[in-house]
DNA sequence: CTATACAGAATTGTCTACAATTGTGTATAC
DNA sequence: GTATACACAATTGTAGACAATTCTGTATAG
């Protein structure tokens, strides 16, 4: 039997989903991961995926390339072929993870303290409505981590969208998102802790009403190295995944 | 007549002179943007490029997605076509770009004042090194803009490097070289302002030594912020490139 | 003279084939 | 039983062809 298959009918090359196939693959892709149905740790076949989502190679690995651009994706650099693995979750990893995402937040913060008092009120509101339906699930105990999870991005996303400029916000885009990957592995233990997280963020909106700048970056880094920390502890207790 | 072509040689492909031609295309590619060669804002076509690196398309669009990745490159977002061009240089972005570099420095500098007062004494023999190299240059009228730049990236560099975790030398990685577009393209103006910045370089210096891991925070993301200043100034004289 | 429609060129997106390299398993020597 | 050599399978890198879309210029209608 012939390794390489003779192409029973020469004709009909499938008809080349132009110019979807590389965003498809691309969120795809990062949805496995994600999602950990591609373990951390774990090695990437660029024909097995290309297969699992019906397309050829090579848009496939363009969209590795992306996502090695945001991390998601490791180089085990041997030699000078490229070995892909899915990017561990590791302490320490995490640890620098957010202490990046706090201080580009940061930043952005800043920015938006500078902006006119009426637009820096317009924010706090919505930030108010976001803390408060945290504030909320928490009593209710109602634990959708999914759910959680959107209405804390939707926090910090506000505060982002309104102080970065485009380059800052494509930097934030592309780190931010690997949050996701802890915080979805370690979900439930994350939750016990969220009313920690709450009152830090009061303290961000007071500070923003306050138009304190320092006070605002401030806070937003000491959110998110609390945050670091008290996943750190829940790490420590279940272990990493994918470092071996 | 077939669809699929009867190659009149079937013969002779070229070697496809493996696992180089990415790197090539790559570091080919970001010399002729960063060397303006490639003028800023205008279009690049693949199979051009291509031809003048003498390869296929295939490394020069993945080199692409990498120069992306970096910012070298902008995707010009049409419908769903990519359309890429020389990212632009415009005070704007030059101002985002050095106050991310700033804040990223600042970080690692945190951490490189964190290390144990023996290394920290090391580090700051090498910046003095470096500076004083600088001062020499300056003294001497001796204005090689490129044998400047390298001695002052290397300073830099020198701190990253030693406060930096993986992931945070990685950031910098991808975004310091892009500094040296807009250094390249205004360099004899900003030599000018040289004796400034090494000004500022002695602060950071001291500030390591005396282990204060603030001032040195400040020190970095000032000496950027005010580099930003005198770029800003000269882009307003020369006018921005690409940028239309 | 201007605006619209259409044809053809230019360019990007994707696919398959092939080349080259690396890793793995098996057989053989010691 | 262990170590080395060799062959072959698995996988990545590159090439070139085709598909589809967008852009450009030109001709024609008003």
């Amino acid at each position: 039997m012939p390794t390489r298959v003779a192409r029973s009918k020469p004709a009909s090359r499938p008809k080349a989903d132009h110019g979807n196939s590389l965003r498809k693959a691309f969120y795809e892709i990062r949805e496995l991961i994600v999602h950990g149905r591609l373990s951390p740790g774990s090695w990437i076949v660029e024909a097995d995926l290309a297969r699992h989502l019906s397309m050829s190679r090579t848009p496939v690995r363009s969209a590795l390339h992306w996502l090695q651009r945001e991390g998601y994706v490791t180089e085990h650099k041997n030699a000078r072929k490229s070995r892909m693995i899915v990017t561990p979750l590791t302490k320490e990893d995490a640890g620098e993870l957010y202490s990046i995402i706090g201080h580009v937040e940061g930043l952005a913060g800043r920015r938006t303290v500078a902006l006119p008092k009426a637009a820096r009120t317009e924010i706090a509101t919505k930030l108010k409505s976001y803390n408060n339906q945290l504030r909320e699930i928490l009593s209710a105990r109602d634990s959708r981590a999914a759910h959680i999870f959107d209405i804390d991005r939707s926090f910090h996303r506000t505060i982002i969208e309104s102080g970065a400029g485009p380059r800052l916000l494509a930097l934030h885009k592309s780190i931010e998102p690997q949050a996701e990957r802890y915080w979805r592995l370690y979900a439930s233990s994350i939750i016990n802790d969220l009313h920690l997280s709450v009152s830090e963020h009061d303290e961000i909106i007071a500070a923003i009403v306050a138009g304190d700048a320092d006070r605002v970056e401030r806070g937003l880094q000491m959110n998110w190295e609390n945050g670091c920390q008290r996943l750190a502890h829940v790490i420590d207790i279940f272990g990493e995944r994918g470092s071996w």
